[in-house]
DNA sequence: TGCGCCATAAAACATCAGTATAAAACAGCC
DNA sequence: GGCTGTTTTATACTGATGTTTTATGGCGCA
């Protein structure tokens, strides 16, 4: 029952952090859901960091920035995609794969202890993708700062939408996320990208 | 003595709201920087969530949303100067009015339990000034989704270049928001959503 | 059977939070 | 000076957190 109870641990951790963030997250409530004993923590991980940083690292063993069908797309295609998905996977309750989007967003939001791991494990291919992206549709180099102003307005803007729970409730109550409102949510922040990069490559200046 | 204490205690209880957020502040460091004993805050205010409705409510005696040279500009001025005075207010060092922006700013990116009254009484009309101007701007009633949604995106914009920064030290250390830098930033931020919404605006469509 | 090891459990511990209390210090006024 | 109410102090309480310790149960194995 050893490694049963490690993976118990795991999945709940993952769980329990991917909803409240490490900071907020407890042990004892990751245990709790494990229906584990609170040293087991300890036991298996060392500490909470290190067990933070191995939920990380398990859950980042999926596609780094790869969503499904952003092979072969357009750029454009491609950021459409890759927004409409972190905002999907931020979004929904479980699932191996969304619990990572979770995680990062929530992590992008509150910056905590654990932030610079979490972001150099999974944030950073997620970020370099979108550079390269932004680049392909700007014509820009990925290091000019243009670039890396959209991507950081791209990332802000998800990590908006996907968590700030108390500010949307109180200043727009109707939204809620849903999926219909998750693809307006996309539509929007892609589309408006797109058209101020339209606007602003060289070639637009011919 | 009495109410020059009270006044330490608001004063420090400001700054350290202002730096860390309601949940991360702690009424020790309040009192310690107001050279108070630990019992003032609860003395003179109750309890540490009505010292901070008292921040609140005295650092909003000052201007909603009113910022200088906002009254007689276009809406598209307006939009600029109101973006480059949110993010100048957030980064500042200290000065009453600065405060106000660095309080509002860093609970919409860290959520807490004094949320909902910062939201309320400080958020609240920078919300609606930002939609009236988008909605003077794009031609469409301030209550559209589509108005909400750029208003969302810009605050997010904002909140994100203000106040993610292990974030930004990760992903791109270069970013510190200098005064230039911050120029730079309020410039992309709104000139994108000017671009935006010049573009899907009903009259671009004739 | 008894030894040893691993997994688990129960409880204690240390720390830090916000809060409460009771006594001391102080101020104003008769 | 001495009373009275206000302000301040030192200290303790309560609860939550992460962590540690000590004991216990099960199991293979000589």
């Amino acid at each position: 029952m050893a490694d049963d109870t490690r993976e118990r641990l795991l999945r709940a951790a993952t769980e329990v952090f991917a909803e409240k963030g490490y900071a907020a997250a407890t042990v004892r409530e990751i245990c709790t859901r494990a229906d584990a004993n609170v040293a087991l923590i300890n036991y298996y991980f060392g500490d909470k960091l290190a067990l933070y940083e191995q939920v990380l690292r398990d859950v980042v063993a999926a596609d780094p920035a790869r969503a499904p069908g952003l092979l072969g797309a357009s750029p454009e295609e491609g950021l459409r995609v890759i927004i409409g998905t972190m905002l999907e996977k931020a979004s929904e309750a479980r699932g191996n794969s969304s619990l990572r989007y979770r995680l990062m967003m929530h992590e992008f939001s509150h910056p905590s202890e654990g932030t610079v791991r979490m972001l150099e494990i999974t944030m950073r291919p997620v970020y370099d993708k979108l550079r390269t992206l932004v680049s392909a549709i700007s014509g820009l180099p990925a290091t000019h700062d243009h670039v890396r102003l959209c991507v950081h307005s791209l990332l802000g803007q998800v990590a908006h939408f996907a968590h700030s729970g108390p500010i949307m409730e109180a200043l727009w109550p109707e939204m809620k996320l849903t999926a219909e409102q998750r693809k307006m949510v996309a539509e929007h922040i892609a589309g408006s990208m797109l058209v101020y990069l339209r606007e602003t490559s060289p070639a637009a200046h011919l």
